[in-house]
RNA sequence: GGGCUCGUGGUCUAGCAGGUGAUGACGCCGCCUUCACGAGGCGGAGAUCAUGCGUUCGAAUCGCAUCGAGCCCA
């Protein structure tokens, strides 16, 4: 085995007083230094049940914000956590380095246009800013203290793992799960490219509704129909009403003519008319919006584009054409007013929908794409396989599936992303695969070894389109698991363990991953999914650079150590539920730390030197009452360790610390410990080193820190997870009463103004059954005496204390 | 317009397979420089668990309605 720690524990173990002060910063140097990277290695052959992470390859804008630290962390929680249980845990690294962002970012850094460079020109700029970009964040990574196997990572841009998304285009064409096909697709005209729903947002903006007339081609009456959306008229290709609304019974099966552009248009009944919404008349474009489309298809009606994939009118708006929409709209109303056609407007606020990277409101547009094949069934069915944590963020996958109109259309017109490996035949057009071993190819560059196996032809057209980025980190737990597309066989335990990822992105990593993983290997990609919520600012609000709310977590763990930071992580709130950011809770953890280590430095004065029995001692009740105390908490942690409720175990953890051990134990024990109580030595030995076992997951620096004075050697974080030992409920319902008899002469002197530690007259306590008094008399500074029940009467205050009579005299 | 989540002391938060003195943190008040800890110790005040109705012997917890907040989507 590899030397995992470069200092020693027998440094450490000279009696020594320790700082009164915890120097985090110190501390947390000192054992980055130390630790061994390598002891985090995922080991195959080890034997033991394994448990793979299929971890969250991160976008490398360069910056690792809060929410990733977050679901690092919790991630970490888990990966620390599961090795103590004896696991052979994997826990690699990815980023997903293809995509829009970056093209852009390379082309502000070099006040450049990506059409000014060839394609490999500028996807070497893209790679240098996404390498540069990933060491940022990996060193943020390192300073946090996650236990990343790095001899574990992927890089979604190397040639490896784009000869995997490559052939996995390959295997899926074979299969018939992609396919090439015209059909309406979301499209960002500033872009110039194919979006797919996942990539559309949502805003609302202030338009006019306005309502135009139509005439009918029977009798020469006019309808007046609302529209948002004027400079469409070109594309209208019918009129709906609905079936019910008596207003428009008479005109369902006539013929309307489109103002200005005179095509006669047919009127359908379609019970996704809204009569409410402004003259209860709608007309039908090819395409507005998703309900077009979806009329369109039910009704099989004619195509008439007349936007353009730059956002300008087609040849079919006659003298429009060539202007963008909004130009168009403008001049449109225009020529209806002079018509008398346009009756009125109204404003509204509609929701439009637009770009996620340029907030353009994108359009609809049929053009020839490649999709992949939705099998809704078999994902909601899949999903159900699936351990969801919390809970309910199924439903949001389940409700996302159920509302996709088409297929995920994968084909992008654009330069940082991997190629789809395909050619045309230039003489019969048939599509000409890559050959597996050709992969990974971009066939602007290459051409295909072989002839055309329809024609024989040699002249091929290569496929200018990229694959949308999902394509690559949709494959991550396969890789992860390192499935083999040929064998269907995985190297190493497939479905793997977990997937951790936020709720922000259910709809398309967690959703694609499911398609991919089922399309492929027939199976879900893994058995647990942990959801990890947003963090929000300190105003509430989710962060963003406009509401200058952000934190960074560089600036915590600079002012506060990475061991704060992480336990903000842990205990700031539920598992799953969005955590508001608050320098409040950083603070309470940072007093933590500080009370966590004058602990240890009072331990220290009396185990420096301790060397534990074989054998456990004889114990006193209050150091039973102390060790079953202490199980108690290793059951309650574990259990909420294995429910994925990291508050909860850092709270028991906490309270128990501080609470228990500190303000209840040390004051009653102190005295035996200065005298050197084997069995109080004993105690306080085995709690510390419990707890420094139980805080590794969360505060690794300082739990390695307090490992090292209480053991012989080696990092807690190979140590194994505590085991509960037997509870003494005996013990623990004598202790919990000394502790309160303690507690009630505390109050009593407090409410008097007598200083703690002065001594009264004596203390009686009427009591029947013997108890152990020695202790509440070093921890009060006053004799105590125990007497039967009926024994006379006493001068003094009385008090009750649970089922017991206390007086004290002064 | 639909779906999901949530509404607990001044602030944030746990509990929500029904029975607790409703958790903890921050803040607040009083006392204490006690020999581990003053970024501390000890003690204390502060909540009709959004509102209304219902189920139940019993509701913060289950159901319905209303009001409000946030997120996702059409």
């Amino acid at each position: 085995m590899t030397q995992i720690l470069k200092y020693h524990s027998h440094i450490n173990k000279q009696p020594m007083r320790l700082p009164k002060k915890y120097d985090y910063d110190t501390v947390e140097r000192k054992w980055l230094d130390a630790w061994d990277e390598s002891m985090y290695y995922f080991d195959h052959a080890s034997g033991k049940e394994q448990y793979i992470i299929d971890t969250p390859p991160p976008y490398p804008t360069g910056d690792f914000h809060i929410g990733n630290a977050l679901n690092w962390c919790y991630i970490d929680f888990l990966a620390r956590y599961k090795r103590m249980r004896g696991y052979e845990v994997m826990f690699p690294q990815g980023w997903d380095c293809h995509g829009l962002p970056t093209e852009v970012k390379v082309e502000e850094i070099h006040g450049i246009s990506r059409h000014q460079l060839s394609k490999h020109e500028f996807r070497a700029l893209c790679e240098e800013l996404t390498a540069r970009n990933i060491e940022q964040m990996r060193a943020m990574m390192k300073r946090l203290g996650i236990s990343i196997d790095w001899s574990h990572e992927y890089i979604t841009m190397d040639d490896s793992y784009m000869r995997y998304t490559q052939l996995s285009f390959l295997k899926m064409y074979k299969a018939g799960l992609i396919y090439q096909a015209e059909h309406p697709v979301n499209w960002c005209p500033r872009c110039e490219t194919a979006i797919a729903f996942a990539e559309v947002e949502y805003e609302d903006r202030d338009s006019y509704l306005n309502y135009i007339l139509f005439r009918r081609v029977d009798n020469g009456s006019y309808v007046e129909i609302a529209t948002t959306r004027p400079e469409l008229l070109a594309s209208c290709v019918a009129v709906a009403v609905h079936p019910d609304d008596d207003r428009y019974k008479d005109m369902i099966g006539s013929e309307l003519e489109v103002p200005l552009f005179g095509q006669r248009v047919r009127v359908y009944q379609d019970d996704a008319v809204d009569p409410e919404f402004g003259t209860g008349v709608v007309m039908i474009c090819t395409f507005g919006d998703r309900q077009d489309v979806r009329w369109w298809k039910q009704h099989d009606l004619p195509l008439r584009v007349s936007i353009d994939e730059r956002g300008r009118m087609t040849s079919i708006a006659g003298k429009y054409a060539g202007l963008d929409t909004l130009e168009c709209r403008k001049r449109i109303l225009s020529d209806l007013s002079d018509s008398d056609l346009l009756m009125r407007q109204e404003s509204i606020r509609q929701n439009v929908g637009v770009c996620w990277r340029c907030k353009t409101p994108i359009e609809i547009i049929s053009t020839r794409q490649w999709f992949v094949r939705v099998n809704k069934e078999e994902i909601l069915k899949a999903a159900k396989e699936i351990n969801w944590y919390p809970h309910h963020f199924r439903l949001r996958l389940e409700n996302w599936v159920q509302s996709m109109d088409w297929d995920w259309c994968i084909s992008r017109q654009r330069i940082f992303s991997v190629p789809i490996p395909v050619w045309y035949c230039k003489r019969c057009g048939a599509v000409k695969l890559a050959e597996e071993s050709q992969l990974p190819v971009d066939p602007v560059v290459k051409s295909p070894d072989t002839p055309c196996s329809n024609c024989g032809g040699t002249e091929f057209e290569p496929e200018h389109d990229v694959l949308d980025t999902w394509m690559d980190s949709s494959l991550t737990a396969l890789w992860t698991a390192g499935w083999h597309f040929d064998t269907c066989e995985a190297e190493f335990q497939f479905p793997v363990a977990l997937r951790p990822q936020g709720h922000d992105i259910i709809r398309t990593w967690a959703f694609y991953s499911i398609l991919r993983s089922l399309a492929l290997t027939r199976t879900i990609p893994w058995h647990n999914i942990l959801i990890n919520g947003m963090v929000l600012g300190e105003d509430g609000y989710k962060m963003s650079k406009s509401r200058h709310n952000t934190v960074s977590p560089d600036e915590v763990i600079q002012k506060y150590g990475a061991d704060v930071f992480r336990q903000w992580a842990a205990i700031g709130g539920a598992t799953g539920s969005d955590v508001q950011f608050r320098w409040k809770d950083i603070i309470a953890a940072s007093k933590f730390m500080q009370k966590l280590w004058s602990i240890l430095r009072f331990s220290m004065i009396h185990l420096a030197d301790y060397e534990p029995p074989a054998k456990e001692p004889e114990l006193e009740v209050v150091d039973r009452w102390l060790l079953s105390q202490l199980n108690r908490l290793v059951i309650t942690v574990t259990e909420a360790m294995d429910g994925y409720q990291f508050d909860e175990a850092m709270k028991s953890i906490r309270s128990f610390a501080w609470y228990v051990l500190a303000d209840d134990y040390i004051e009653l024990a102190k005295s035996r410990l200065y005298g050197r109580s084997p069995s109080a030595r004993y105690a306080l030995y085995q709690t510390l080193k419990t707890l420094s076992l139980m805080l590794a997951p969360f505060i690794p620096f300082f739990a390695e820190e307090m490992y090292s004075y209480l053991s012989e050697g080696g990092s807690v974080h190979m140590a194994k997870w505590p085991q509960p030992g037997k509870i003494d409920t005996d013990a623990e319902a004598e202790g919990e009463l000394i502790a309160a008899i303690v507690r009630a002469v505390r109050r009593y002197k407090s409410e008097r103004g007598i200083p703690l530690n002065a001594a009264l007259k004596r203390i009686v306590i009427l009591s029947d059954t013997d108890m152990s008094t020695g202790d509440i008399a070093n921890a009060t500074a006053t004799t105590v005496e125990l007497k039967n029940n009926d024994a006379g009467t006493y001068e003094g205050t009385v008090i009750d204390v649970k089922e017991l009579r206390i007086i004290i005299e002064e």
